[in-house]
DNA sequence: AGCACGCCGACT
DNA sequence: GTCGGCGTGCTC
C-alpha cells in the first residue's frame, strides 16, 4: 500500500544563537495535521517535543525526517495562542520553538500520547461538576458610582483600560465584577499579579467569591505536576479563572474573555532572563488579538501606560476615593538637615520626632511600618586605619555585612566569608560598618524604643517556605509593634492596624543613573503609604514619614499631595527632552567575557555591521559601556544601547541584525554569552 | 543547548 | 591497551 507523505513545519527547541530560529520541516504520514498539534520529532541524534506550525510557502529540504509521534489526545494549541507566541518570539528576538516550548509546562514535554491520554481522562474524572451552580449572584459589597461605571465600561467593549486608583480604592472589587460578567458570558478570565507572594490572597478572594467556578493558579512556585494539571485545565477549557504571575500570560485559554494585570507598573512583569518579555505588554497584545478587554490596574501607572492614556489609546477608569471614606495618610517630609550633625557616620537611623511618633503609636496599641530598601546589617565594612573596604573578590560590588551569622556576603554572586576579626590589609582591629540595612535598623529601634516588639521582614527572614505567612500572621495578630522591612512589605499585603509608615532612607533613588529610578521610587512610596490607614476610622490619624535631605525635591512635593498626575507630567517632560521611553524605543545588547575588552570588541564589531543602516533609519547605536555592576562572578559585562524613534524601525533593524550575531561571535573567541533585551527596564 | 565525533594522558 | 579530557561542529 502506498503511504502519502506530507511536509509539516514543526517548532522545536533550537536555541537561537545556532541560527535556527524558524520551524523545521518534517515528513508526516498523517495528512492534515492541524497547526498547534504537539508532536515528537528527531533532531540530530535526539528526539524532542515540537509543535506543528503554519508552513511559510517555499521549498522544503530534499531529505526529510519523519514525525515520530503525534500526541493526538491533546487538543491543538489555538490560533490566537500561536499568534501570541509568534509575536512574542519576533518582538523579543528569540527562536519561535524555543519560546513556544519554554512557555509550556515542563512536565508536558516528557509525556507520550498514552500517558497523556491517561492524564486527561483522570482530569475529567477528578474534576466533578462544581459544588454550587454557576451564576450565583455576587455577594460582595455594593459598588460605588465609579466602580460601577468602570465595570460597565469594561463590559461594553474590548480595548485596554487603565483602572487608576490608590490602595483601598476598590480595584479588586472591579476585577471581581468584570470577571463575573465575563464568566456569565461563558468565557475564561486571566488575572495576573506581579509576584508569587501575592497569589494566595488573590486566590482566596476569588475563590470565596466564585465558589461555583473552577479556579486554578499558574506560577513557578507550583510543583511540576500541579503546573501541568492547572495548565491542562485551562487548555481544556475546564478552568474558568486562571490566576498567576507573568508566565500565565502564555496560558492556553480557548474561551478567553477578560485579562487583568494588577499593579501593571510593577517591574516584575518583565521577565529578566531567557526571552525577556513584558507580560503586561503581551497581555495588551493578546487582548487585541482575541478582541477581549484588558484591564491594567495601578495607583501609579507606568509612564508607558500613562502616555497611552494621554494619547487616547487606553481608556482611563478612575477610582478617586478610598472605600469607606478613608483618606490617604498625611505625608510628612522630615528634613534631615535640621538634625545636629554627628561626627563621622550616617547620623541617627530615625529622627527624634519620628521616634516620638512611633512611641505614641505603641502606646495606643497601633502599629508602625519602617521601610528601608537594603537588607543586611550594613552595605559595606571599612577599616578606619587604612581605608580597606569589604569588596567582593569576584565582582565589582561591596560585600554586605550580615551580623546575624557574622558573614560578609556578596548579593551578586553569593560569595560568603566570615567577617574578618581584623583588617585583611593592615591588621587594624577597628573595622566598622558603613551605612545601614534592615538588620541594623531593627537593632537600633530596639535601642531607641526599649520594650517595643520589633519584627523584620526581608529576603533573609523569609527564606524558608511559610515563614513570610507566619510573620505576616504575627503582624495581623497584633504581636508586633514595629515592622521593619524591604520593599517586600510595601507590596499588596493588607495590614489593618498600621497608622504610621516611614521611609527611612529613600533619597538614593533620587539621583540614581537609572532613568526609571524616580518612577519606581514614587510608586514604591505611594504603595507604602497605602499600607497605612486602611481602616477608615484610623485613616484620619495615619501618617507617612519620609526622612530626606532633599525635602524640596519635586518628587516628594508630588508625593505629599498624592499627586500622581503632576509627577507623571514632570517625568514625561524629562523623558521627551531626553529621547527616552515612552517617546523612544530601546534595546540593549549585552555581552559577557572574562575580559571586558573582549565583550567590548564584540559589541563594537556588531555595531559596525549595521551602523550605516541604523543611521538611515534614524536609529542610534551608542558605544558599549559597562553596566552599573560591571563584573559578576569573575565575568565582565558590557552593554550597548540601541535607541529608535519608533518600535517599527527598531524591530526591522534587530530582525536583520541578530541573525548575523552568531557568525560574528565565532570570530570573537572568549565571548561567553550575549543577549538582547528589547524594552529593557534599566539601562 | 545537547550530543556527537575526535584525537591525546593516567588507569583496571 | 582503554576510559575520558573538553575542542569543534551539527541539528529539517
Amino acid at each position: 500500500m502506498q503511504v502519502d507523505l506530507v511536509t509539516v513545519a514543526v517548532a522545536v527547541e533550537t536555541p537561537q544563537h545556532t541560527g535556527l530560529g524558524a520551524p523545521l520541516d518534517y515528513a508526516s504520514t498523517a495528512p492534515g495535521l492541524p497547526p498547534g498539534t504537539l508532536v515528537r520529532v528527531p533532531l540530530g541524534r535526539r528526539e524532542v517535543p515540537g509543535i506543528v506550525w503554519e508552513r511559510p510557502p517555499g521549498d522544503a529540504p530534499p531529505e526529510l525526517k519523519p514525525v515520530r509521534e503525534v500526541l493526538a489526545s491533546l487538543p491543538p494549541l489555538g490560533d490566537s495562542w500561536r499568534q501570541l507566541v509568534g509575536f512574542a518570539a519576533a518582538y523579543y528576538q528569540r527562536g519561535l520553538g524555543e519560546l513556544a516550548l519554554a512557555v509550556l509546562p515542563p512536565e508536558l514535554r516528557k509525556l507520550d500520547d498514552v500517558q497523556l491520554t491517561r492524564r486527561i481522562a483522570r482530569l475529567h474524572r477528578a474534576e466533578a461538576p462544581p459544588a454550587a451552580a454557576p451564576g450565583d449572584p455576587l455577594h460582595g459589597p455594593a459598588l460605588n458610582d465609579e466602580q460601577r461605571a468602570a465595570v460597565e465600561a469594561i463590559g461594553a467593549a474590548p480595548g485596554t483600560y487603565l483602572l487608576h486608583g490608590v490602595t483601598g480604592s476598590g480595584k479588586t472589587e472591579v476585577y471581581l465584577h468584570a470577571a463575573e460578567a465575563a464568566l456569565a458570558a461563558g468565557r475564561q478570565v486571566l488575572v495576573m499579579v506581579p509576584e508569587i507572594n501575592l497569589t494566595p490572597q488573590l486566590e482566596a478572594r476569588f475563590a470565596e467569591r466564585f465558589a461555583g467556578r473552577r479556579l486554578v493558579s499558574l506560577h513557578s512556585g507550583l510543583t511540576p505536576a500541579q503546573r501541568l494539571r492547572h495548565w491542562m485545565l485551562a487548555h481544556l477549557g475546564a478552568a474558568d479563572l486562571v490566576l498567576g504571575t507573568r508566565l500565565a500570560v502564555f496560558a492556553s485559554l480557548p474561551r478567553l474573555g477578560l485579562i487583568v494585570a494588577d499593579e501593571e507598573h510593577d517591574p516584575s512583569f518583565k521577565q529578566q532572563e531567557g526571552a525577556r518579555y513584558s507580560a503586561r505588554d503581551l497581555a495588551v497584545y493578546r487582548g487585541h488579538v482575541e478582541g477581549v478587554p484588558v484591564v491594567l490596574g495601578s495607583a501609579t501607572p507606568s509612564l508607558e501606560t500613562w502616555q497611552r492614556v494621554l494619547e487616547g489609546r487606553y481608556r482611563r477608569l478612575a477610582l478617586p476615593q478610598r472605600i469607606g471614606g478613608g483618606v490617604l495618610p498625611r505625608v510628612r517630609l522630615f528634613d534631615m538637615n535640621t538634625l545636629p550633625r554627628q561626627r563621622g557616620s550616617a547620623g541617627p537611623a530615625l529622627a527624634p520626632p519620628l521616634v516620638q511618633a512611633i512611641a505614641e503609636r505603641i502606646e495606643r496599641g497601633e502599629q508602625s511600618l519602617l521601610f528601608l530598601n537594603r537588607r543586611g546589617y550594613a552595605p559595606v565594612l571599612h577599616c578606619t586605619a587604612c581605608g580597606w573596604k569589604s569588596g567582593c573578590p569576584h565582582c565589582s560590588a561591596w560585600r554586605v555585612f550580615h551580623k546575624g551569622d557574622r558573614s560578609l556576603r556578596c548579593h551578586h554572586c553569593g560569595f560568603t566569608e566570615r567577617v574578618p576579626r581584623a583588617c585583611p590589609d593592615c591588621g587594624n582591629l577597628d573595622i566598622a560598618p558603613l551605612g545601614r540595612g534592615t538588620e541594623r535598623l531593627e537593632e537600633q529601634i530596639a535601642e531607641l524604643l526599649p520594650g517595643a516588639r520589633v519584627a523584620r521582614i526581608d529576603a533573609d527572614t523569609t527564606r524558608t517556605k511559610g515563614s513570610l505567612e507566619a510573620q505576616l500572621g504575627a503582624v495581623h495578630a497584633g504581636d508586633v509593634d514595629v515592622l521593619v522591612g524591604t520593599q517586600m512589605i510595601a507590596k499588596g499585603h493588607d495590614f489593618r492596624r498600621i497608622t504610621l509608615v516611614a521611609a527611612v532612607n529613600p533619597d538614593s533613588a533620587l539621583f540614581a543613573s537609572d532613568f526609571r529610578a524616580p518612577e519606581r521610587l514614587f510608586s514604591l512610596l505611594m504603595q507604602a503609604a497605602g499600607r497605612a490607614g486602611r481602616d477608615a476610622e484610623q485613616a484620619a490619624r495615619s501618617e507617612m514619614w519620609v526622612q530626606t535631605w532633599h525635602p524640596r525635591h519635586t518628587l516628594y512635593a508630588a508625593l505629599r499631595r498624592h499627586d500622581y498626575e503632576a509627577f507623571a507630567a514632570g517625568q514625561l517632560e524629562e523623558r521627551l527632552a531626553a529621547g527616552l521611553p515612552p517617546f523612544a524605543s530601546l534595546a540593549l545588547l549585552r555581552a559577557e567575557a572574562r575580559e571586558a575588552a573582549v565583550a567590548q570588541a564584540f559589541l563594537r564589531a556588531a555595531a559596525e555591521r549595521v551602523q550605516a543602516q541604523a543611521e538611515s533609519m534614524g536609529v542610534t547605536i551608542y558605544p558599549p559601556v559597562p553596566p552599573p555592576v560591571a563584573r559578576v562572578a569573575d565575568v565582565d559585562r558590557m552593554q550597548m544601547l540601541v535607541e529608535s524613534p519608533t518600535r517599527g524601525a527598531l524591530q526591522r533593524l534587530l530582525a536583520g541584525w541578530l541573525p548575523q550575531m552568531h557568525t560574528l561571535r565565532a570570530q570573537h573567541k572568549g565571548v561567553l554569552r550575549w543577549a538582547v533585551d528589547v524594552d529593557p527596564l534599566a539601562i
